[in-house]
DNA sequence: GTATAATGCGAGCATTCGCTCGCTTTTCAT
DNA sequence: ATGAAAAGCGAGCGAATGCTCGCATTATAC
């Protein structure tokens, strides 16, 4: 008849009912910092939203902190699957071949959602969640450093750690300025435009 | 006899002293800002710092958003004053050269107050002032464009506002990691490094 | 069926913050 | 010297916020 003491949340503990309501209130949270910004994201507002009272709520993210991290986290790795991807399937192709997929995932990754992505680029200072947006960064930059010293052939002579950190700011800073400043006012034509260009900046600059 | 009726504030109004507990707010306000973030930058604190009382901070500055403003006025007039000059000198030199000055003004700016530069970048959307800050990107935007043009024989037949869009861009990155990354730890042989690689880049794009 | 654990609830506490208002002190033209 | 305007003061109000805690509801094991 023993029963086992259950002292420790049980494995059960994150299902059905309450994974539910961990997803619902991430969702709501991203929801508000997009459509009406951070200082209305109050908790008791976020669990409003989330249909869930501010006290379930506090048994699942212990501030409010917590909250936006997740958010963070969750944008984040959905930006970075993407660029995982293509930079693995750019590891065969050629110089050019390869930048232009690389400007291309780098719009795309902006593009999936805007308002959020600047929202959170706001507010990552104040979450510490700066740090893993930076090993984000690492790795981004590390693969493509990987890339450019197998292809040291065809490039002319360079510093490989330089040659990175300007190409993939100079990209970033494109997709960037292209996806906040031009908003949903984005034409195909004009995106390939964009591409075409800047892939010729880059792969100008790396041989 | 008749004494004018001062309804109006005096143009002596912002003199002596009050003309200092303006600038004092505005440089506690800075301060602030930098060394313990947006959160922490209640009026009180700021008055506190200010060595001044709040009523006198609310006779000068209407909210806490405009003691903000007016710290991003004066960090923006301080960077614009820069580069104005900068893209003023380069109008008479040949593509290579001007982009090179350019590039290290950028850099140079950006190393004025990294930090008040990043604080201010985050708090920007809220203060209402974007408005003002695109309005000096366009300045910008304008004048390197109207270089670009006036030097069109230099180089290969290009989109005017594209090519802008691109090199401005670019720059703007660089300078800016640059500075947010490596904080102080840059030495000047790296600095001229850069500034190199970064004008091949657009030069070569250029032409 | 019933006991226990898991999940959910929401009024309200403690604190902070932006800002006001009645008052005092300083400045200065006359 | 004087009086009025300019500048400064700071206790404290009202609103909002993050978060807690005691209790209610639902799911599960036996």
């Amino acid at each position: 008849m023993a029963r086992k003491p259950p002292t420790k949340p049980r494995k059960n503990a994150l299902q059905a009912r309450s994974r539910a309501t961990v997803d619902a209130l991430v969702e709501a949270t991203a929801r508000i910092l997009v459509r009406e910004g951070f200082e209305k994201a109050s908790t008791n507002r976020i669990a409003d939203i989330a249909g869930v009272s501010v006290g379930s709520l506090y048994q699942y993210f212990p501030s409010k902190e917590a909250l936006v991290a997740a958010v963070i986290d969750r944008h984040n790795e959905e930006i970075m699957r993407i660029v995982r991807t293509a930079l693995t399937e750019v590891a065969d192709l050629p110089v050019d071949k390869a930048v232009r997929k690389l400007v291309t995932v780098a719009i795309e990754a902006h593009r999936i959602n805007p308002k959020l992505h600047r929202v959170l680029a706001e507010q990552i200072p104040r979450t510490g969640q700066l740090k893993d947006v930076e090993a984000f960064n690492r790795e981004v930059h590390t693969m493509v450093r990987a890339y450019l010293e197998s292809r040291r052939k065809e490039m002319r002579k360079l510093d490989p750690a330089l040659a990175t950190f300007i190409c993939v700011s100079a990209i970033e800073a494109v997709a960037h300025n292209t996806v906040l400043n031009q908003a949903e006012m984005l034409s195909e034509k004009m995106v390939r435009t964009l591409v075409d260009e800047t892939t010729r900046m880059v792969v100008g600059y790396l041989r």
